[in-house]
DNA sequence: CTACATGCAAATGCTTTGCAACCTA
DNA sequence: TAGGTTGCAAAGCATTTGCATGTAG
């Protein structure tokens, strides 16, 4: 949590984020770990996590707030949904507009002070859905 | 995941029931296992985690798919959304309706068969907020 | 009776951290 | 050169699981 102030820009950190920019989909750690370890076969998990960490702080990439089990991360800073399959986790965009209103819906009405939302929609990828409905009678 | 289907209700399931029943809050696995071992001192934390999972299934509790790290259970079983804390990672439930057509707007827009949506709203709690500004001029 | 549950402890899996050696600005 | 960073290994922590024993139906 407590993270120096001057950052560097090491061949570690910045191979770990040309890695994360190429992809489409949303890596994990360990996705991510192994897509590096390509490049510079040395490197540890520990510092991609650190990384990682840092690279969301400077807001070069995008922490993902999802219920999985492993965090994920974006290269799209923007704000913006996603959607996940609840067989196999891949994790999609989804296409939808940010609810900009939503928060002023839930002011005066909480305690809380808001800070922000995120909206997870769930679903079967395709790949799961064929294998969830083998015999399926279309 | 695989489960028998003959499902009984043990001493240990029905403990673990009566007490969350008795929460506002939306406590964690470890926070039941305390509340629980004051009326049962020799249950396990394993019982506790097991049961939560087979209540769920029952459709008597809620797992929320919440960011955090840690999974909590809430005995409503409607559905609605939760505001947490960023601080101190409480969580309350968020004073808004569920939006019903939002899986719409994603139908034909995504190769997902969606399933679900789930919403949640970050925050400060009051304490939290004023630990966060002490010296706010209001 | 017997299939389901429990307590206990060990195992798992993701993530974090301590530390000495190593770089980057 | 100083302070940030790395690799490595060990630790942390929530959660799961194997197994012998116990119990609800």
């Amino acid at each position: 949590m407590l993270q120096p102030k001057n950052k560097r820009m090491t061949r570690q950190r910045k191979v770990i984020l040309e890695e994360l920019l190429k992809q489409n989909a949303h890596p994990s750690a360990d996705e991510i770990y192994q897509m590096v370890r390509r490049r510079m076969p040395r490197i540890s998990l520990g510092t991609v996590y650190r990384n990682l960490e840092v690279l969301a702080n400077m807001g070069k990439i995008q922490k993902l707030e999802l219920s999985g089990a492993l965090k994920r991360y974006d290269w799209d800073t923007n704000k913006h949904y996603h959607i996940r399959c609840v067989c196999c986790d891949r994790v999609d965009d989804a296409p939808i507009a940010p609810l900009n209103q939503l928060e002023n819906d839930l002011y005066g009405a909480t305690v809380f002070e808001i800070i922000g939302h995120n909206l997870e929609f769930t679903g079967l990828c395709p790949e799961c859905s064929k294998k969830a409905a083998p015999n399926h009678a279309e």
